[in-house]
DNA sequence: TTGCCTGCAAAGTATTTGCATAACA
DNA sequence: TGTTATGCAAATACTTTGCAGGCAA
């Protein structure tokens, strides 16, 4: 965990170096939060958890170099529709996609090579050149389909 | 299409009787001016469209006409990352998912049976019981595609 | 008539930008 | 020392909300 944290912070200050940019704390730190955040963070929960610690960074600072993580490749960008972006840092973990619940809004990883290559062939088949893509699945998890079946249950209709 | 409108807002008003909501004439104008539109427009396009005509409705009165479309089931709601929102009638046509020119905007669409297929099984797999999903494929339309390529060739490096 | 709707303007939310100051290389 | 970054606050862009007056059923 923290190895991997390590090992893509130090891409990240490479990345920086090669382009002659500077290498700030504040750029450490908002990296490192992500890097090490499990979850999809958002840049508010970010900046919240690094004031728990602490750590002041100013939005406008967490923004830029959010986009900064982005630009290098090191961190990919969601919007699963809540009104703001997610964060993840792309580790090197497979490339996987997301199933979302529309009930307690938990979001599951899952990874399917054939639907990966098969993206792939779709837009081949449209002349496009693919370069990326976004599967999202929206319902209910287990648990939240459970509580609805029960809540149904309960009621005689509707 | 017009067919294809016209039934469109007939399920639309018998939508809102059966709610008891009254159907109003800015109501059939939005609605009328989305399931109109080949494109995927956004609330304002809408908006600037139904101003073209001398028909004057209000932004707000756009969004809830908008949200009514899509809680009915008419309307597919759509966020392809330019920081607004999209919209598209449902019609009678198989589901869709889209493909998306990083250069120029373009969308394209594409069904593929399979897809769907695969991600029914995928959210079964996990225990999520799957409602809709959404796949985008982000990339170069050919025509982009082979603009990159003379912009290449005719530079030396970079 | 009654409840829901409409338009306006104000508020809200996430994100971006301008600018004076501060930190990196 | 010269860039480039930072933080603050103001600006932005889309969308939502509050409210007084106006229609649909």
């Amino acid at each position: 965990m923290v190895e991997r944290t390590d090992a893509l912070l130090d891409r990240f200050t490479r990345y920086l170096r090669d382009r002659r940019l500077p290498v700030t704390s504040q750029r450490v730190l908002v990296a490192k939060a992500v890097f090490a955040s499990a979850e999809h963070p958002s840049a508010e929960s970010l900046q919240r958890a690094l004031g728990r610690r602490g750590e002041r960074v100013g939005t406008a600072t967490v923004y830029r170099t959010l986009d900064l993580l982005v630009e290098s490749g090191l961190v990919r960008q969601h919007d699963f529709g809540d009104g703001f972006r997610r964060f993840e840092p792309v580790s090197g973990r497979a490339i996987h996609e997301h199933l979302i619940c529309q009930r307690c809004g938990r979001v599951v990883e899952f990874t399917n090579d054939r639907l990966e290559r098969m993206l792939e062939i779709i837009a081949d088949e449209h002349t496009f050149l693919h370069r990326r893509h976004r599967v999202e699945v929206y319902g209910l998890c287990s648990d939240c389909r459970g509580r609805d079946a029960a809540a149904l249950s309960s009621t005689v209709s509707r």
